[in-house]
DNA sequence: ACTGAAATTAGACACAGTCCAGATTATGAA
DNA sequence: TTCATAATCTGGACTGTGTCTAATTTCAGT
C-alpha cells in the first residue's frame, strides 16, 4: 500500500507540524497507524500499541483518534455499522469495501470523476465526497 | 420527498410480493418507514411504531428491519458512526448528509455520473456504490 | 525542586444492536 | 372446533463501541 518508512523522530514532526504536542502515547498511535498505512478501528490500534512499549488506555486512545481526527491528521472511514476505521491517508480518495471480508481497499481520487451534483443551498459547505463502492466474493 | 399514500392493505402487498409474511408488527414497521417516507434510525421506527396502536418489542423492530433488508424492501445508509438509518427509497440514489444537523437528503442517482472506478478483480461482484455528501452549515 | 496546565488513566457509564428461552399467534389437518 | 406444529414476538440479559469523570501522572517554565 505505502513503503515509507516513518521513524518515530519522523512523526514527532508531523504530529508538531498539525499543531499536537507529540506525547509518548500520541508517537505510538500515530507510529500504529503510518507505518502500516493501513484502515484500522480503534480497537485494532489499541491492541497494536499495547503489544509493544507503554501501556496506553481506551481513553487515551480513542481521544487521541479524535484529536488526530479534529487535526485533519487521518481520516475516518464510516462503512461498517459497528465500528469506524481510522485511515492514515488523508489524499483525497475513496474505497472499495468488501461486505464478505471487511476488506477495504483504496481508489485514488484522481482517478475518478463525478459529475452533476446539484447546486448546494445557500450557507452550505461541502466537507467531502466518500464514493464507497461495496463489492462482494461473487456467488449468492 | 413523497407524497404517495400508502395504505396498510397496500402496504400488505407490497410485503408479500417481497416474500415477507404481513403480520402486524410488520405492518406497522413497514407504514412507519413508507408513509413518511424519510431515513429513520431503529430508535426512531420504535418509537413511532409503538406512539400508536400495539406494543412492538425493540427485538422485533430490529428483527424485522433486517428481515426487511435482506428482502430488499429498504436498504440501510450508513453515514453516522453511532447509528444506521433505513431507507425506504430503494430506488438508485445517494445522499447529502449535514455533519452539524444530522440531516440527510437524496440525491437522485440519475442525475449524477460516475466514471473512472478502476476494473474489479476476477470473482469480485459490485454489490453498490454509494455517494456521500458531506456537508455543514458554512462557518468554521 | 515547585507549580499549574496538559495529558493519561481506570473504571463507570450510555447506548446500539444481538441473543435467548419462553410466551403468543397463526396455520392447517382431522 | 380442537389439537399439533411452525412461525413470530417478547422481555430482559448480554456484547461491543465509544464517552465521561474524577483522580493521578507528566511536563514545561520558573
Amino acid at each position: 500500500m505505502r513503503s515509507i518508512h516513518y521513524t518515530r523522530d519522523a512523526l514527532v514532526e508531523v504530529l508538531r507540524r498539525h499543531d499536537i504536542n507529540p506525547t509518548h502515547q500520541r508517537i505510538e498511535i500515530a507510529y500504529a497507524l503510518f507505518s502500516r498505512g493501513e484502515h484500522l478501528s480503534a480497537d485494532q490500534v489499541l491492541a497494536i500499541v499495547n503489544d509493544r512499549h507503554s501501556q496506553t488506555s481506551k481513553a487515551t486512545v480513542y481521544n487521541t483518534l479524535n484529536l488526530f481526527l479534529r487535526k485533519k491528521l487521518i481520516r475516518e472511514v464510516i462503512v461498517d455499522p459497528s465500528k469506524v476505521f481510522y485511515d492514515p491517508n488523508t489524499i483525497p480518495h475513496h474505497h472499495f469495501y468488501n461486505v464478505d471480508t471487511g476488506e477495504l481497499v483504496d481508489i485514488d481520487a484522481a482517478e475518478i470523476t463525478i459529475s452533476g451534483l446539484p447546486q448546494l443551498p445557500e450557507g452550505i459547505v461541502t466537507e467531502g465526497v466518500d464514493v464507497i463502492v461495496r463489492v462482494r466474493s461473487k456467488a449468492e
